[in-house]
DNA sequence: TACGTAATAT
DNA sequence: AATATTACGT
């Protein structure tokens, strides 16, 4: 959804979503000028802050270079001033808050007894190290000098002066701010953890930095899991086969419980049920092909699945956006989004992994997962490109079953992307043979909703 | 001590 | 929502 900001004679700025800094600072600068250029009749209550926080900032600047980080200090509560405002104008994004958020930044951290008190002090020390080299990293990356007011700081909670969430803290590059998931097929992003293609994500602190599991990063996990076997598959083997620099045990653990449990459907019944209780019949028998209680995690013989026997779990939300993967293999053993009621069960093969097994196709040619595929796929791509906002834009589950239900109904409904000529031939041939009279205008990309 | 699990926190 | 952390049992 755009931002949108209405100005006082009416006139609408669109904004589109991920709002650029630039915007931002444009709005702001707005905000500040007409703070101090507006008549004080005609100064609104909400711009006095402003104008009086400004003033004080000012006076900071030229009295104490310094203390800069005060001075945004300030400025971080102009943002705050006003409750309407806020709504419309977020914090904002100036080099001087940036500067003041780094400064704040390196002070000290809070944590330190945290930190001493860190049970494992091995990885602990690795991290340390880890943190390290990725700010050189972020240095050698930007060209020198240009670093400080290049990186922008972004806040994942939303009170920076509480010391207890500096660890929430993340640089960026302002170019990398729309690509922060993005991950993209360089394979050399998953030696190290939060650093995804060199474009710089460092926690800001000491304290752990959470870690991306990139598909990339659980990929090798999963190489991992099954090179061990089911049964020997412990954090620290798995560690130590992914060798992947500043990963910890813990985080392997608690990446490998979590996919222990999706291993074992805890995650699914539910919607499981959902798909069960539907009355459609062609859903139904769908439902009865597909494998309802697959994956039991053990393996006889230690006799390994040639494919992962799930989904990565991701976006359960999106059912639909996981058929991205059908027919072609760019993300074999990682799907973006999980669509767990279509999981594979022992003994299937990496290419028909994660298909429903489906009966033949009642009218040739229409098969459920092609129309669920270009359904999905829009969302499978955000998810690739790390725009979940974008989920916004989606139509919310139900909506997504009616078209569901549509699809598998109504196979004649133009296909979104188009079918290529010799399928356009067949689909025609189709219509004719069901004496159906009523074309589809040729496809477009449009779906129904 | 490492591990697994569940609950809870961030 | 995804990870981390914690508590507790083995």
């Amino acid at each position: 959804m755009p931002r949108t900001c209405q100005l006082l004679l009416g006139a609408v700025e669109f904004l589109s979503k991920p709002l650029s800094e630039d915007k931002l600072r444009n709005i702001w600068q707005h905000v500040v000028h007409k703070a101090f250029n507006a008549g004080v009749s005609a100064q609104s209550e909400s711009l006095k802050p402003v104008k009086e926080s400004v003033v004080s900032i000012l006076q900071l600047q030229t009295n104490n270079e310094q203390h800069e980080s005060r001075a945004s200090i300030e400025l971080e509560k102009v943002s705050r001033f006003g409750d309407n405002d806020r709504e419309h104008y977020p914090a904002p994004s100036t080099p001087q808050l940036k500067q003041a958020e780094r400064l704040l930044d390196d002070g000290d951290c809070q944590e330190q007894t945290n930190c001493s008190t860190e049970k494992e002090s091995g990885e602990h020390d690795g991290e340390s190290k880890f943190i390290e080299t990725t700010c050189e990293n972020l240095n050698a990356e930007s060209t020198p000098r240009q670093t400080k007011s290049e990186i922008t700081l972004v806040h994942k909670e939303e009170d920076f002066t509480d010391a207890s969430k500096y660890e929430s803290v993340v640089f960026r590059h302002p170019q990398n701010l729309k690509v922060l998931k993005n991950s993209d097929s360089n394979t050399t992003s998953a030696n190290k953890v939060g650093v995804r293609n060199h474009k710089c994500e460092i926690k800001a602190n000491r304290k752990k930095m959470k870690v991306d599991w990139t598909p990339e990063l659980h990929k090798k996990f999963v190489k991992a899991v099954e090179q061990l076997g089911i049964d020997h598959a412990i954090p620290s083997r798995i560690l130590d086969l992914m060798k992947v620099e500043g990963l910890t045990r813990h985080n392997v653990a608690s990446h490998l419980q979590k996919y222990r449990m999706h291993k074992r459907h805890i995650l699914p019944k539910q919607e499981d049920r959902k798909w069960l209780n539907q009355r459609d019949p062609m859903q139904r028998s769908y439902c009865l092909q597909r494998p309802i209680m697959p994956s039991p995690p053990y393996y006889p013989n230690h006799t390994l699945p040639i494919a992962p026997l799930y989904s990565m779990w991701g976006q359960s939300r999106n059912q639909t956006a996981s058929m991205q993967v059908w027919g072609h293999s760019g993300y074999p053993l990682w799907q973006p989004t999980e669509s767990w009621h279509w999981k594979s069960f022992p003994g299937m093969h990496s290419d028909t992994w994660g298909c429903p097994v489906l009966p033949p196709p009642q009218p040739p040619n229409f098969s459920f997962s092609h129309n669920i595929h270009v359904l999905s796929n829009a969302n499978a791509a955000d998810y690739m490109f790390g725009m979940p906002s974008s989920f916004d834009h989606y139509p919310a589950e139900e909506v997504v079953d009616k078209v569901v239900k549509e699809v598998i109904s109504k196979p004649w409904l133009p296909l979104p992307i188009g079918l290529k000529p010799p399928s356009t031939d067949s689909v025609l041939a189709e219509i004719s043979r069901q004496g159906s009279s009523t074309i589809p205008p040729s496809s477009n990309g449009s779906i129904p909703s």
